[in-house]
Order: structure tokens, then C-alpha cells, then sequence
DNA sequence: GACTGAACGTACCATTTCGTACATTGTTAA
DNA sequence: TTAACAATGTACGAAATGGTACGTTCAGTC
């Protein structure tokens, strides 16, 4: 999460001390993050994260001032950690119809291995994106998601394998949708279609739809083959 | 929700009565439904819910239990409620294009028109679908969704104008991934990316966005005309 | 070595919140 | 009419919960 890892790891530079105030401050928060994304904000209790940390109740007041100022933080390194996991995508040196192929399984894998962040986020969307809009942080964050997938488009509407028209921000949307509702709603629709979704075969069949489904959308009738 | 409607209309059989058990039940359930979409299980207060009954939170346990049991009683309610609306939808007598496409469109505007379910639904998966695996009922209300979609596909492919080998439950769930994410992240998105996705006319874009994404991924090349 | 501010522990307080005890009124059947 | 039970109102209890007061220890500075 920040500089210094979770465990109470040699402080990087200077010499030696009892004292670790980033450790601490990582570890509430990685506590946090697992309690909120749990049982939400208000399903989450101050004390049982005080009792999961190193540190003591009072720490988390010292250094989040309250319980939804610690919420804002864990919303905002979720974001942050997601978002430079993302950076690693390259997609610059790939033909059009590989890189959108690409960039949509790593979008399905990458939010299936992060559930947490997801239900951050839908958490985030119950309380109406109230805590979202305070944060200049994640606002800023985000531009470079749209900008990966404008210029693979670009490129492939450029060469005449992906058809014109289609907003990059609305494709987006269109993939973010079926990768995010693969984890957000796994428990109630296997539940109702008693269809263990979770299960790895099924999780492959999906992202090929997915993907398929993406391609499919975006692809002019030549690029069939 | 029930028999008889919201407010303290005339009991429907027998002769007329002070109590009105029945309204009662009723709109306390309405209210909880409320409530409980709005702050989810551990946000909704049994106080406030009580304050926006015309019973009493006496009334509330005596009907309902305690706090989960009301919950999982309004989330039995809203999906009978949103069930039998989609019974509404009749597409026999539709040429298979004209009918998926029709049950593509009504799902999207269904959930849009929906919120309060699609809360309860997101609520509910933050609680890994436990309250859900609880009701008998709900597990039973939900086959002939599947059913229907499934009817549509096999006469599509029958007549040759949807390709052969989709599952019609993993088609469900496609359409239900882009209907969904259309209410559930619909705060998030908008912030992020600056964009009023609630706004009329982007409303109508996605819908043809999804309607059109799901066609050209059924129907075979074939059918393109 | 004394001083200062940051880092931390313990005990506690004020409210909130779920749930219930107890008393009362309405309704129906005999 | 009245016994019996369903429906409802009022007040309260006990635990949980967010937050703080107060005191102590650590680490760098003069």
C-alpha cells in the first residue's frame, strides 16, 4: 500500500526505532479494507478492526480521525492499488483486434482476483457515490482507463478491422459491466440457477463470452474471416 | 406487495373491521423496503422504519420476528413483486429476432425502472447471498425466466436465424450483467468518468448499445440481412 | 541530559439500537 | 354477553458502538 511493506519490516532508511507509524498506519488499513468490503461501511465495526491490528482503537482515530474519514482512505488506496495494477497492461505493440481482446480478458481476470475492490465498490454505489465524490484522488486516477482504450480503438477503426462510431467511453462501460457483475453477483444468481459459477470451467466459459460478445460488437463484418 | 393494497382500503371478503392486520403487515413491509435498499442491512434502523409506519416498532417484531427475518421477508416480497411483472411479457407469438430483442430491451428498462430491487439485490451479495439461500421461495419464483429465454433460442436456432450452442442460462446472465451494472454502478460511472448516464438520452443509448450487442452475438451471419 | 512533540495504551462516556415486558383494546365465536 | 385470542401502545432494559480524556513512552534536538 505505501512505501514500507505490511509486516514490521526495517524501517527504509533512517536508523532503527521501536516506534513505526507507516507500518501501523498500512496495517489499519489493510484491516480496513478487508472489514469494510466485508460488511460495509456501517456493517463494519471500529472495535473488531482495532482488535484484527497490531494497533489499538485509539491509533485508528489518531491517524483516520474518524470512521468515515478511515473509510474514504481504504476507497481511495483500493482505487490506487487497482489502478496501477492496471498500468502493466501494454497494448502498444499489439494489432488492434489482439489488443481489445487482450484488454478485455485482463479487465474480466483482473476484477475476479480482486473482490475486495469490487465490493468497495459496489458498496461505494449504495451509499450513492457519496464518499467517491469528495475525493479529488481517484477522480484524477481514472482518465488514463478511457485513453488505453481510445487509441486501441482508434488504431483498429484506422485499419479497418473495428467499425466507426462507438464512444470509447461507452465501450468501456460495455466491458466493465460484464466483468464487474461476474463478481458482484456471483452469489445470488449461482444461488438461484443453482450454477456454481465460481467454479474455474465456468469462469472460463465466461470470460470467453465476454470477450467474444466484445469482439463480436466491435468488429467490422470483413474482420470475420 | 400483498392482497389487499397500500392504504387502509376495505377488507376484501368478510365484513369490515377497526384492525386491519393485513395493511398493517403491508405497509411496514413497504416501508422496510425502502429502507432497507436505501441503507442496507446493518444501515436500516428499526427505529426509523417504525417512525415511517403508521404501526409501532411493536408491531414490526410482532409480524416480523426480528431484523434479519423482516429483511429476508422484504427481499422475498420484492423478488415476487419483480417476477410477476416479467410474466407481463409474452413473446410466443414474436419471430424469435423480434423477441429476444424485445426481452433484451424490457430487462434493461425493468431494472432501470427497478432500483430498490437492484439495491436489495447488490445488498444482498454483499452478504454472500446468505439470506437468499434461507427462502425456498425465491429458488422457486426464478426458473421460468430461463425458461422463457430458452424457448425464444430454440426457435431461433430451429429457424436458422440464431447460431447453434449458447446455453440460454449463461445467455440470461449476459443480459443480465449489462441490465444490472446499468443501476448498480450508475453513481460510480457517472462520477468517475464525468458522464450523467442517468440522463435520458445516454439512458437510451446504452439500451440500444446492449440490445445490439446481445443480437449481433446471437444471431448467425446469416441473419445480419 | 533536559526538552518537545510525535506515537501509543487504557479506561471510560454518551448514544444508539435491537429487542421485550406489560398493559390495553378490538374482534369473533359460543 | 362474555370468554378467548388477535392486535396494538408505551415504556424500558441491556448490550453494542463511535468517540474521547488522560496519561505514558519514544525519538530527535539543543
Amino acid at each position: 500500500m505505501t512505501a514500507t511493506s505490511s509486516t514490521s519490516s526495517p524501517p527504509t532508511a533512517r536508523r532503527r526505532r521501536k516506534n513505526d507509524p507507516e507500518s501501523v498506519r498500512a496495517d489499519i488499513l489493510a484491516v480496513a479494507t478487508r472489514e469494510f468490503s466485508e460488511k460495509g461501511l456501517s456493517g463494519a465495526r471500529i472495535d473488531e478492526i482495532a482488535e484484527k491490528t497490531r494497533a489499538s482503537k485509539r491509533m485508528i482515530y489518531y491517524y483516520f480521525r474518524d470512521k468515515e474519514s478511515l473509510y474514504l482512505h481504504t476507497l481511495e488506496a483500493a482505487y490506487q492499488k487497482v489502478r496501477l495494477q492496471e498500468t502493466e497492461l501494454e497494448l502498444d505493440h499489439l494489432a488492434p483486434l489482439e489488443a481489445l481482446s487482450r484488454l478485455v480478458r485482463f479487465t474480466f481476470c483482473h476484477h475476479a482476483k480482486n473482490p475486495d475492490f469490487i465490493r468497495l465498490v459496489m458498496i461505494e454505489n449504495i451509499h450513492h457515490g457519496r464518499f467517491l465524490a469528495q475525493s479529488e484522488l481517484i477522480q484524477s486516477l481514472n482518465a488514463g482507463v478511457i485513453d488505453a482504450l481510445a487509441d486501441v480503438y482508434a488504431r483498429g477503426v484506422e485499419s479497418g478491422c473495428f467499425r466507426e462510431g462507438l464512444d470509447p467511453r461507452e465501450l468501456h462501460w460495455l466491458i466493465s459491466a460484464l466483468s464487474f457483475f461476474n463478481v458482484s453477483n456471483q452469489h445470488t444468481f449461482s444461488r438461484i440457477f443453482d450454477w456454481k459459477q465460481a467454479a474455474p470451467e465456468n469462469q472460463q466459459k465466461l470470460e470467453d463470452h465476454v470477450t467474444d460478445m466484445v469482439m463480436r460488437y466491435v468488429r467490422t463484418d470483413e474482420a470475420l474471416r
